[in-house]
DNA sequence: CGCACACTTGATGTAGCTCAAGCGGCGTGG
DNA sequence: CCACGCCGCTTGAGCTACATCAAGTGTGCG
């Protein structure tokens, strides 16, 4: 009996996750979408491998939220009865999970705070500093952080509450303001953080010992 | 040993809740919020009677949102340990938390697709519609529903991420459409559910039986 | 009675959206 | 191997929804 699965989608595929159970992104980067009939989209979160994929699903939630693959991803399902079992044997197990809902609920608040109430430029910055925070950084920065964007514009406008221009526009400012480089598609380059950091209001989670 | 406690606080004072256990809304209105330093703030939810205070608390996370009441309010704390041990004695009612922490996760990232996307009109309708969902209506709301809205302009603008005077501006026009009436302060009336859905591009939680 | 404060209304400003046009890299097919 | 076309990105010009600034209005409370 198969407990745990691994599955793969290639970029742009839409991600099977059962209405139930737990499934952990291996591999690759994917990102949590809700559309509207009119066309209109807000990416709620980018996950990175080690993301849970299903929180917004509870045992009989249904959730609005299509999980889309931005690169090739690998995923891990662990089956519904599963995870209940073990919730049920070792209490700190459920406990854990119920660590990681809270933890998302408190960042949800905060992406809130930086749609309700932030600028362009603000929102670009923090989501910059967020691809930086996740990105291994081995050891130092000095010398120019580089992080991957694998994402296109309009996920990144989605993502911010923004049209493609202004998240365009807003990165060339930066750019021509030296905060940071564009070598190629896909990625950018973070000279120095601390201007980053200024520009943005809030501390950023895993960002810590940078800077 | 007091295991469950009552606590009242005044209008507009900050509700402390422990860093961990469970709290929940007994009377009144309450609202989450996050600041900034420059004093920008956004109210990430309002809270009814039944509504947990503590879901983006973790056990270990420490939250950057306050409560604040709206109203007067009574709230029941559960002390931490109590909440553990249930968990660990009876799985089903950990599950239950974890479903509240899930329905509140989806719920959020219905909030940044408002947030991120939507027009001030789209988002006042909105608001009307969750506040008349919270409300109780005795049955029939022909002739009528009349909603209860004891926040001021300000907690509305900055849960909606507008600001004052477009709340004022927006809920104006409602009036002048003949779509809701503003008879007193704290207090609107929603003659016809039906126009006002119509303006929101999103089904409201908990308002499936009405219009 | 009159002050204070929440709300409303009006006039003006502006950040970001829309529309429209280039640019460039990459894959395809001749 | 090169030409072409597609598509994601950038850049520019102008517009608009909402913010800002500035008066009113009314209501409750001392």
């Amino acid at each position: 009996m198969a407990t745990i699965e691994a599955y793969h989608h290639p970029a742009s595929a839409e991600i099977a996750t059962g209405s139930d159970g737990v499934t952990i992104l291996a591999e690759g980067m994917a990102l949590a979408e809700r559309t509207l009939a009119d066309e209109r989209r807000q990416v709620v979160a980018f996950r990175s491998p080690g993301d849970m994929l299903c929180l917004d699903r509870g045992v009989v939630t249904t959730s609005r939220l299509r999980l889309v693959a931005v690169t090739p991803v690998t995923v891990c399902r662990v089956a519904a009865d599963v995870v209940r079992d073990f919730g049920r044997r070792y209490a700190s197990f459920h406990e854990s999970l119920m660590g990681a809902a809270c933890r998302e609920i408190s960042w949800l608040g905060e992406r809130l705070l930086v749609l309700g109430r932030m600028s362009a430029q603000e929102r670009i910055a923090i989501f910059l500093l967020e691809m930086l925070a996740r990105t291994d950084h081995n050891g130092a920065t000095d010398g120019g952080a580089s992080v991957r964007l694998p994402m296109n514009r309009e996920d990144i406008a989605d993502y911010l509450g923004l049209n493609v221009e202004t998240v365009s526009r807003t990165l060339s400012r930066f750019k021509r303001q030296g905060l940071i480089q564009l070598p190629k598609p896909g990625r950018a380059v973070i000279g120095d953080i601390a201007p980053l950091k200024a520009l943005a209001p809030i501390r950023i989670e895993g960002l810590e010992g940078l800077g």
